[in-house]
DNA sequence: CCAATTAGTTTTCAATCTGAACTATATGGG
DNA sequence: CCCATATAGTTCAGATTGAAAACTAATTGG
């Protein structure tokens, strides 16, 4: 018997509205809704508003901006909005460069650098120092622009355990059970630095600053499949945390051994080592082989076209199996995916009205246009969403402060 | 933008609260808590609990057994239990029976009532008016046993719209958006009849009643192969509520085609047609197929051991797929698959560990134990847990007659 | 310049939990 | 047999919080 449900106390109806109130301010992006706005909207009486918006920016989460007119009689209202003097660095570590980014909590990407890196195989430790250079390039961003660092997000190709900052298996950069301390990397931040899985966040970024529909599939097509599930515009995470690993569901049942140990998994049919190779493309560091691809598709080549035709129908057999089980009729595709969208799209819509036929509209199958940042977005946005949904927290910790 | 979010109100806390304390009354199963006891557990105060106890007491919801003592000093406690007085009747339409049964708030089943009926192609209002007369045995079996029916649950064997009580399809049946009127079953309930899917309410018949494990897939083999996923101890229904198709899985890109339309999903391999058909068994109904079936498995014919050994094993390649994407480490087999159980288990063993090996552990697959029962204690059960989990409308509700 | 209108604040009230004091009921040792 | 001790449960004052309604503030249009 667990027994993780906490009494209700009369405080947490405050708890609550504050999350609500907040929440509504960060939905109505470039309204900045006024307290009585938000009264009608949450339905809370206008009293309960002003009390609880007093609260939020006299914390530093919401700001004043001027009155509100729109042309009619009355007193103004006074705009609100969240303060766009916070915020959160995105960070990123993947198997050929590293990327940061400065999100305010409005969700404005601020500031963004990204180099070229192999990581492959190097040791944590050198890889987090290189990454300490470009946060610090954040934080010199943030201090020219005056935006106070909450906190920030570090996403990395792998499964990970965000409690204890462990690694647990990133196989494309051969880390296994590495201990990060991401904290490092934003000395003082107050809200720390939560480590996180790139496809999921990926997923997440596209959530909250890309499409924004409820319920989706994101497949990140990286040196392996991955995949991130957005239902309700929430994150499925599965019992033990590691749900979403599209690359893994079986397509043939007597396909070739996959690394995961199974037998015919989208991964081997759809990953970008299997479609290089199919296409014939084996040399040169990822970026010159999908160019390479690319430059193939443009001329036609049969091979090249095949290669992609095939991982688009092995990629339909998942997503039909994946959508018909979760009844989930929406997919982005992302990473490898996006970049290869037009060519793959069409023997991808095939196999999916094949296998799982009426199931998915074409409209519903998107390309991310997120590209390299969204990966970045959905990292820092876990923590600005932690914010929004536990503001009480955060006042608590400003009070002391 | 989606505003579902209502505000906070004061009295949500005891909402709240009186949920806590029924369902911690309800997982104590056999030990009858104290006042002193819920509050300990729970968190709350004591005067807090007693207020809240009163009102259930009051409700008719729960009610005090007698003393509680331990043979320490002390005071004895009033040992607390839900209401045995009070039931639920669940109800089950499948291809070839109907069933019936009275649950109590505890979770006893006190009555049980099934018949054999054919009722494929049978229109609804015929099927309906014989499951009235099963239905008038339960409530002829709570007047003696002096229960008061607070309302059922109704399962069929088809994707349902629980607010209108239409049963959109139910292939098996061959019906096809059909209008149903469940509450003319139980006249005067007060919480009327829920309509539910069957396979979803067998997996939450287990859930409740059977193993309890908190994330398991539940595979439902009847004619069609249908699946519940119970995740966090809930079920798993997706955005549009019909998720669990684990039938539809595609195991084979090559294999036949599908009543659905698609290719080569799970129940062209291993719905019961499929086995029957792979094993040459065509004739009888499906109590006599089933025994052959079962026979010429006692006998080690070759040609049933091959058709079980198939459907075991493209059944293991749907579940390594569904069991990678939502990391989930259980299984319960059910209907079909739960009577061939020990004919099945080995090559769907087998398979598993071939297609995700190391994932599921075989003690995590097992065979349901509540036969026909786990159907109609699940669509019995979510009635009661509905009040479980919001008892103030219930007690709004019982404060008004 | 005033009526109408809308924004936001103040005040009173009710709901509900906590905490502490109090009452109720049992056991066991002298 | 009685009283110290222990545990169960109740009562009551105090704090938090939102609802409702009255009130103040600021703006427009005639």
């Amino acid at each position: 018997m667990n027994e993780p449900t906490a009494p209700g106390r009369v405080g947490d109806v405050r708890r609550r509205n504050l999350s609500l109130v907040l929440d509504s301010i960060a939905k109505t992006v470039d309204a900045k809704p006024s307290r009585a706005q938000l009264a009608a909207g949450t339905g809370l009486t206008k009293a309960a508003v002003s009390s609880l918006v007093a609260d939020l920016v006299e914390s530093g989460l919401v700001s004043e901006v001027g009155l509100y007119r729109d042309g009619e009689r009355g007193r103004p209202g006074q705009g609100l909005e969240l303060n766009s003097r916070r915020g959160v660095v995105g960070m990123e570590i993947n198997v050929d460069y590293l990327a940061v980014g400065l999100v305010d909590l409005a969700g404005n990407l601020r500031f963004h650098s990204a180099v070229e890196s192999r990581n492959r195989g190097v040791p944590p430790a050198r890889v987090m120092e290189q990454l300490a250079g470009l946060a610090a390039e954040a934080k010199a961003a943030a201090a020219a622009e005056d935006i106070a660092i909450l906190g920030g997000g570090l996403a990395v190709p792998g499964l990970v355990d965000e409690k204890s900052n462990l690694v647990l298996s990133a196989p494309n950069l051969h880390w296994e059970d590495e201990q990060l301390h991401p904290q490092s990397l934003l000395d003082g931040a107050p809200l720390g630095v939560k480590l996180s899985n790139e496809a999921n966040s990926a997923a997440l970024g596209e959530l909250w600053y890309g499409g924004g529909a409820p319920d989706f599939l994101y497949v990140s097509g990286e040196v392996g499949v991955g995949g991130g599930i957005i239902i309700g515009s929430e994150l499925y995470t599965g019992p033990g945390g590691s749900a979403g690993e599209l690359g893994h569901i079986v397509v043939h049942p007597e396909g070739p051994h996959c690394s995961c140990g199974g037998w015919g998994c989208l991964e081997t049919f759809a990953g970008q080592e299997a479609i290089f190779e199919a296409a014939g493309i084996a040399e040169g560091t990822l970026g010159e082989r999908t160019g390479l691809l690319l430059a193939a598709l443009a001329a036609r080549e049969a091979r090249a076209a095949e290669a992609v035709r095939d991982a688009g129908r092995y990629l339909g057999v998942a997503l039909a199996s994946a959508s018909r089980l979760m009844d989930i009729e929406a997919v982005v595709l992302g990473g490898h995916f996006a970049v290869l969208g037009e060519w793959i799209r069409p023997s991808l819509l095939d196999s999916l009205e094949r296998y799982a036929p009426g199931l998915l509209a074409p409209e519903n199958l998107t390309v991310s246009r997120l590209e390299h940042s969204g990966t970045l977005l959905g990292a820092a946005g876990q923590v600005i969403r932690s914010v929004i949904e536990s503001p009480f927290e955060f006042l608590l910790a400003s009070k002391l402060a």
